[in-house]
DNA sequence: GTGAAAGCGCTAACAC
DNA sequence: GTGTTAGCGCTTTCAC
């Protein structure tokens, strides 16, 4: 940057003005700062900027993976809403473990974020201490929180899995089955399998599920689990898959075995990924809004920056119990689902 | 900091061994430190390190975009090869674009990480200056390099694609069309459509190039260009889809229509995506090695960090032509690709 | 609109 | 195995 500023004959702070608030500096000068730049090949060293400053330009991201098409979705268009402010994103990827997510996030923090966005609202133990005490703007994502660390933006995927089983209720079919993951991992499907029991109790039958052997995100384990299913001595009449991918693999299986969809099996899914439109019979499913998730967690994170240390402010305001709760409300963005009625069921 | 070493009764610099390089500092020592960490709630500030150091724990990625499930694999995979190391992986998306590449880059840069990975051999003219100049390892991935900027995994998309259409030929199709992607914004894809052509100039057949409405990544854009196909006078024998997404979709078209796959319209794809099996029927296509590619590149990389300065390397040995050769050979892995043939042509 | 001086929190280099 | 000193390259603060 000295380089810099001396052919350009100014001092290093105008440089560095020059490249952070143009405005600030004469357009003469600004050009020829722009053109030493340009002859110096210069490339400014954000860690020196970020060490003064004591902020980045970057935003902290943890999801389960990058392998699931809706997580990658989310967060390309979370990237695109931070870039245009010129906002980095530095992502890490827990592998769906709580106790990885917290060490993740000490090394992310390391990096002097300027704020932070996580996956699911169940955090390891030490997260929201973590998060508070940096007093950064935090959002939780893909799921509702009933106390955000500070902010949120999701739907219920419990509401969302409860109406979905209402819907194949009054379709006339009785024996529902709930084809879910493996316990403990995915606190999503969890909520889902929630959703699902929560409606049949309420329709006072009884609940019946099904394990995929793996996350369910793999067409296969929909099969393995479809065969299962109609290798019963009494199938269900409906299965309800804890998302598309699955439910896809289901819908194969029995074109293949020539069980009819939805007559000999109905089939439900959750996403409304593109598969489901492109299933035969396309797949009845739910409506979730992944881009937009990433979207509004990139405006939560410009709002809360501009809004000054966003966690402070909520805890500032403690003292007035309804302002907290009105704060908490605008906070937390639910951005609901929709059941899709297609063919399979 | 320096709250940490008084708590523990040792001088700052222990504080800092003890985090980076534990083996340096005694057992007593250590467990001090660390309960002082604890005690404290101290989070490293990096950026204090990465600016004496002139090395950070980040490793740079461009990709396209995390929006297609393959790239999102292979970031998924070079991420996890990294981390085993300790290393973060910041990650920007170019939209496919060039020139965005370059800004991307300059702007990642800033950030010092101590590698950086690219999509593609294809950039923009400052790209190679910008990488050289710094001299840290750069791993190119997605396609074959002639000319690598260091090193370089893929596979030769233009020699895939060639095959599977003499593959196609071999089953006595002589009207092949290729179904491509608009000129000029993935290079992969071009690469893809020059290997057709070499193909179908071997085999004296005219070559015959349908477009996609998009960048090939819905099945609705592989609908609309099998409709396309369909509607014409006289329809093509076997159509090559440039990747296995826009495959299937118009193998959903032909089963829509009535058309007989492989009979009516022989179909294959590329990728060897899940879809591809799971399509009914399954399809023929090209298996590319996604996650490979990643855990590939992470290890290009780490064989990089541990060599020294890699570009340095190759260019101080410059005036041996034969070595140099030889070590753009290593640098370079080809990870080869495999026709699959199915039902489906 | 521009500049001078100070220092962010850590680690390299060297001493012990 | 541990400590001392100095300084990485910026941006803050304050002055003009």
């Amino acid at each position: 940057m000295a380089d810099v500023a001396a052919r350009a004959g100014v001092g290093t702070i105008t440089v560095s003005r020059a490249l952070r608030s143009p405005q600030q500096v004469s357009p003469e000068v600004r050009e020829r700062v722009r053109a030493a730049i340009e002859a110096t090949g210069y490339v400014p060293n954000f860690a020196a900027g970020t060490l003064k400053s004591q902020r980045s330009r970057m935003v902290a991201a943890i999801v389960p993976t990058l392998r699931s098409a809706i997580f990658a979705e989310t967060v390309d268009a979370l990237a695109d809403g931070l870039r245009v402010r010129g906002l980095q994103l530095l992502i890490a990827s827990s592998g769906y473990s709580v106790e990885a997510e917290e060490s993740i996030l000490r090394t992310l923090l390391g990096q002097q974020p300027v704020a932070v966005v996580l996956t699911g609202t169940h955090h390891a133990p030490g997260v929201r201490a973590l998060l508070r005490a940096r007093r950064l703007p935090v959002v939780e994502t893909w799921d509702l929180a009933d106390d955000p660390i500070d902010r949120a933006v999701g739907f219920s995927n419990r509401a969302a899995a409860r109406e979905m089983t209402l819907a194949l209720a009054a379709r006339g079919h009785r024996r529902i089955a709930f084809v879910g993951t493996p316990p403990g991992v995915e606190h999503r499907a969890a909520q889902r399998l929630a959703g699902y029991r929560d409606a049949m109790a309420e329709l006072g039958l009884d609940a019946d599920v099904e394990m995929l052997d793996d996350l369910g995100v793999s067409i296969a384990s929909g099969e393995r689990a479809a065969q299962a299913l109609l290798a019963r001595a009494q199938p269900p009449q409906a299965a309800f898959f804890v998302n598309d991918v699955a439910a896809f693999g289901a819908v194969q299986v029995c074109q293949r075995l020539g069980v009819d969809v939805p007559r000999g099996l109905a089939i439900a899914g959750f996403g409304d990924f593109e598969l489901a439109r492109a299933s035969n019979p396309p797949l009845t499913t739910v409506r979730i809004p992944g881009a937009l998730i990433g979207a509004t967690a990139a405006r939560l994170v410009l709002e809360g920056l501009a809004g000054g240390g966003a966690v402070a402010e909520a805890e500032g305001a403690a003292e007035a119990a309804e302002v907290v709760a009105g704060a908490a409300r605008a906070r937390c963005v639910d951005l609901g689902f929709e059941v899709i009625s297609r063919k399979s069921a």
